[in-house]
DNA sequence: AAGTTTATGAAAATGATTATCATTTTAAGA
DNA sequence: TCTTAAAATGATAATCATTTTCATAAACTT
């Protein structure tokens, strides 16, 4: 928590960007919340802190936590990109229920070195990866008639 | 081909559509390329062949497509939404050069095994997955300077 | 042929994200 | 502390792929 500030404060200077209070605002409440949210949701919580902070604001700022290694973008093709934790973070993919979207996350090792195996047999090296799946879970099975 | 053609046919007629001649200009066209497009490119070859057909008809109609089973959607991530054939052809995931942006189709059964234990261990029932892996591949890696 | 349903094309709407731009802050210097 | 150049902000407009709307035009039914 003030690690990840720490890191997102040396990015800054780095970069030689400024710290701002909307900046800090954003990334204090983006640090507290866990989970996977959509600029819309961070902004309303935003917005309730201080009302005056404009959505522009908040996408800019996503933009930078990515950059910084603090977020990550998350893809669940919804249409809509969400933002996780990603600084002290392990590497993970997720599991999505299609009926109640229910999301977990999952790793499996032998997958990832498997991914890594599959590329460079043609030619590649990897630099990343995107992995969803898609299912029923337990409980959306059980309830079928509701 | 035909066969395709015959299997759009009956899922026409089983949904209770109709078959039109826009419809199946698009459906030729499509059936004859080969790869991934978008439907702004789909639009591009259909209006050749008949520029009064309008883009909404070809949106619409990559729907079916896809409902039917003649097509699949594919998102590579890029904002836009790709269609490659699907009647007749082998599951398969993507290998992406970030660089050149060249497709590499691949399948690794071993991958697919292991995605489907990794699901029921969490308690799922995989239905489908998306995986795309990202890389640089050999050309790209070998052509630094330009 | 008449009636009913579905399809079409043009154009407007959508919705998430990005760009613009006038104004305000910030961080350094003098 | 005052000055200034660079960067940030918020409101708003713009993008851009895709979807909707809606009036008109087929397509099937009887
Ligand atoms: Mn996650
Ligand atoms: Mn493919
Ligand atoms: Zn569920
Ligand atoms: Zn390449």
């Amino acid at each position: 928590m003030e690690k990840a500030k720490a890191v997102f404060n040396e990015f800054i200077a780095s970069k030689n960007l400024r710290m701002t209070p909307q900046r800090s605002l954003i990334l204090d409440i983006f640090l507290r919340k866990k989970g996977h949210l959509t600029a819309e949701q961070l902004y309303d919580m935003v917005k309730r802190k201080d009302p005056s902070v404009g959505q522009a604001t908040v996408y800019r700022m996503l933009k930078l936590l990515s950059e910084s290694g603090i977020a990550r973008e998350v893809d669940f093709g919804d249409g809509v990109l969400r933002y996780e934790h990603l600084y002290g973070r392990e590497h993970h993919d997720h599991l999505i229920c299609t009926r109640c979207n229910k999301e977990v996350e999952v790793v499996d090792e032998e997958i990832e070195r498997l991914q890594e195996r599959l590329a460079k047999r043609h030619g590649f090296v990897l630099t990343g990866h995107r992995m969803y799946l898609y299912g029923i879970c337990k409980e959306c099975r059980n309830n079928v008639g509701e």
